[in-house]
DNA sequence: TATTGTTATACTCTATAACTATA
DNA sequence: TATAGTTATAGAGTATAACAATA
C-alpha cells in the first residue's frame, strides 16, 4: 500500500479548493485573489518599491503597476515617493489595509486550527514536517532542473 | 510549540509554487493551467458533454466552451454529435490528448516520490492522512457556511 | 549603461445575459 | 418549460516590448 504516487495530487486537489474558498471570502471585502496575495506580502515587507513586490510575488513589474491601480483605487494601499530614489514608488499599506490583513492573519490561524482538528498535537507535527519534507524537495527539483538548463518535471 | 497555526499558509505558499511549476512545464506542450485541468477530467470522464465538465470542474459552460475551442485548435480533443440528445456535445481525447494525459499521469507518480523521498512510509501515511483529515475538515466547513448562508471562513 | 515604473498591445481565464436548437 | 451550447460583452490577470525619468 504506497501511497506516495497520490501525494501530488492530494495536495493540488485541497489547495484548489482552498484558493476557490479564499478567493470567494475576499469578494465579501471587495478583494480578488491577486490582489489579496500582493497585499498579504506588503503586510510582511512594509513599505516597499514595486520592484520588491515583482520579485516576490514572482510577476512582472507592469502586472504590479496595474494590481497596485486597484488597491488604490479601493483604498488599500498608497504610493509615495521613494525618499532616496527618484525612480521608484513605495507602496504603503492604508489603515484599511493594514486591519484587513490583521484581521486576514487572526482568520488564517483559526482556519489552520479547524483543518487540523482531530489530528492531535503529533499527528500536526507530522503533518507540518511533511509539507516542509515537500517544500524542500521542490526546491532541489527546481534547481535540478535549473541547472540543466531544461525544466523537466510535470 | 503549537504548529497548527501554520499549517494552512504553509499550504497555501507549497501549492502556488508547485502551480506555477507545472504551468511552466505545460508551456512545453503548448497547454495552460486551465487548459490541462480540464484535460485531466476529461482523462477520467471519458466521453463526457461540455456540461458535465462545466460541472466537474466548477466552471461557467461557457468557460468549457473557450477552453475546449482551444483544445480542439490544438489537437487535444475533439467534439462529436451526441448520439441521443442533439443538443449535446461529446468531447473525447485525441490520441495526442490520450497520450499526453497518460504521460502525465506517470510524471506526476515521479514526482510525488521525488517530493516524499526521505520521509518514510511511515512518514508518508502519516502526511497522507493529514492531508486528508485538512480534506475533510474543509468539506465539513464549507457546508456549515453553506447552511448558515453566510460564507465566512478566511 | 542599468534600473524603476509606465504606456501600448495582446492573450488567457472567467462571468453573466441573451439567444438558438433541441428536449 | 427546461437544458446544452453559443454569441455578445466585459473585467481581471498576466506577459513582452518600447519608452521616460533617474541612477
Amino acid at each position: 500500500m504506497d501511497k506516495a504516487p497520490e501525494v501530488f495530487d492530494r495536495l493540488l486537489e485541497i489547495t484548489v479548493l482552498l484558493q476557490k474558498d479564499l478567493a470567494r471570502s475576499f469578494e465579501t471585502n471587495g478583494l480578488t485573489l491577486s490582489r489579496t496575495h500582493l497585499l498579504w506580502e506588503l503586510h510582511r515587507l512594509s513599505p516597499s518599491t514595486q520592484q520588491r513586490l515583482a520579485t516576490a510575488l514572482q510577476v512582472s513589474p507592469r502586472n504590479v503597476t496595474g494590481l497596485v491601480d486597484a488597491l488604490v483605487a479601493t483604498g488599500f494601499v498608497i504610493r509615495a515617493p521613494h525618499p532616496h530614489d527618484r525612480r521608484a514608488t513605495l507602496v504603503t499599506l492604508t489603515e484599511l489595509g493594514s486591519a484587513t490583513m490583521t484581521e486576514m492573519a487572526s482568520q488564517r490561524v483559526q482556519l489552520s486550527q479547524h483543518l487540523v482538528a482531530g489530528l492531535g498535537d503529533e499527528g500536526v507535527t507530522h503533518l507540518v514536517l511533511g509539507l516542509d519534507t515537500v517544500a524542500e524537495r521542490r526546491r532541489v527539483l527546481v534547481d535540478e532542473a535549473g541547472r540543466a538548463e531544461a525544466p523537466e518535471p510535470a
